[in-house]
DNA sequence: ACCGTTACCAAACGATCGTTTGGTGCAACC
DNA sequence: GGTTGCACCAAACGATCGTTTGGTAACGGT
């Protein structure tokens, strides 16, 4: 390649505010983030490493410096999501006391990160979806736990005579979590709706059709 | 559009070894399905053309014959769902009765269809998502009908004195059917769980938060 | 038996995709 | 103050995308 070396123009834009050079420890984060918001806006597919690159004022090929490839996106939108919210979650799922009135504390703290984290919501099902299944691997585990969890605490709330019994545990879980991460597709975190009073009704309407009448 | 009145050649269904060529009213829905099935499968812009040409056993070039545009589809995909489900879900709320025996009725007949028509739900939500805002308003009207219906029947179930009156009708009603349209991302037609009982467990789960206690 | 239409093929178009390569300026360090 | 490494640029790569064009073989109507 023939080398482009003095053709350089002297252009840096006049007056610029010099502000300092962006090293990895910040420019991590904002990879990720970017990625997650443009999944969420555009999907997956739909997102070029261009529309990438721009958000961040660099070029697609720099991508490169950071990443192997575009599907490393995905796995480091998921790792992030699963940080952020899945394990502060399920973290609220330990403690003591009656299984329901633990499954409703779980299902305060989920939609309540759904409802105020969305777009990054929407960016991990959106990542989720498009994750081949030898990288999702990492991943299936920690989420069967966390449904398993959810499971067996309402077979639990059962068994303490607080929830239905003629429900199965399994099913109810899927249709839980289904709902709540369903959320996102209508919750605006600035909409009319407070976030508390959304949660609140997350609450009531998610398990309520569980207990006992 | 022309009238295909006086109908069918003489010869149909003798011995019939020899396939009829196909033609346009053969054809078209064929290509509607193809086109829902790889949109839910791979998304939008994950599928190409190509894609659902090779499904039919042509090649791409030729689809031009029957649309105008790779996003016709999405339209297409669009009206065939609401033909199939909206409108037929939407009739079961006609009738008399309490307010939440018709809501009964309505969320068991949305919830049979989503767990049903598994992928073509997943393929009008694709579809949905990626519908440019111009091509959407001839649905957004029917689709805001059929959301204030399920509104209209919550606060009337409210003032019947069946649900719950510190519920918003509005919140409870978007709840409700994010709810209903997050089925098909677990369920499967041919899965472990009846499509009978996992339907019970929609209205009970669905409905039964809201009920008075 | 002809004729026009229909359903599709075959081949190309420019644009854009993800990815690779080699080079460049800035900053920290000895 | 020269060296080294890092963050990023600039340009190209082949592949594939949606779309257009011109042609053709099979069919239905007369």
């Amino acid at each position: 390649m023939v080398a482009n070396a003095l053709k350089r123009g002297p252009e840096l834009a006049a007056g610029a505010i010099r502000t300092k050079r962006k090293d990895r420890a910040d420019r991590w984060p904002e990879l990720v983030t970017a990625a997650a918001e443009l999944f969420a806006e555009k999907g997956y597919e739909g997102t070029s490493l261009r529309d990438i690159a721009e958000r961040l004022g660099m070029l697609k090929g720099s991508l490169y410096h950071y990443i192997n490839g575009k599907s490393d996106l995905l796995v480091h939108v998921m790792r992030e999501a699963h940080a952020r919210g899945l394990r502060t979650i399920a973290a609220q799922a330990e403690g003591e006391g009656r299984a329901v009135s633990l499954l409703e504390t779980m299902v305060e703290a989920h939609a309540r990160y759904v409802c105020t984290e969305t777009v990054f919501t929407a960016g991990f099902i959106e990542a989720r979806k498009h994750l081949p299944p030898e990288r999702a691997q990492e991943f299936v585990l920690e989420e069967r736990a966390y449904r398993l969890r959810v499971e067996a605490l309402v077979a639990r709330g059962q068994a303490e005579g607080d929830l239905r019994e003629d429900l199965d545990p399994k099913v109810a879980a899927l249709c839980l979590l289904g709902f709540l991460n369903s959320l996102h597709n209508w919750v605006r975190p600035t909409g009319v709706h407070s976030i508390r009073r959304i949660c609140d009704h997350a609450v009531a309407l998610g398990i309520g059709g569980m207990r006992c009448r």
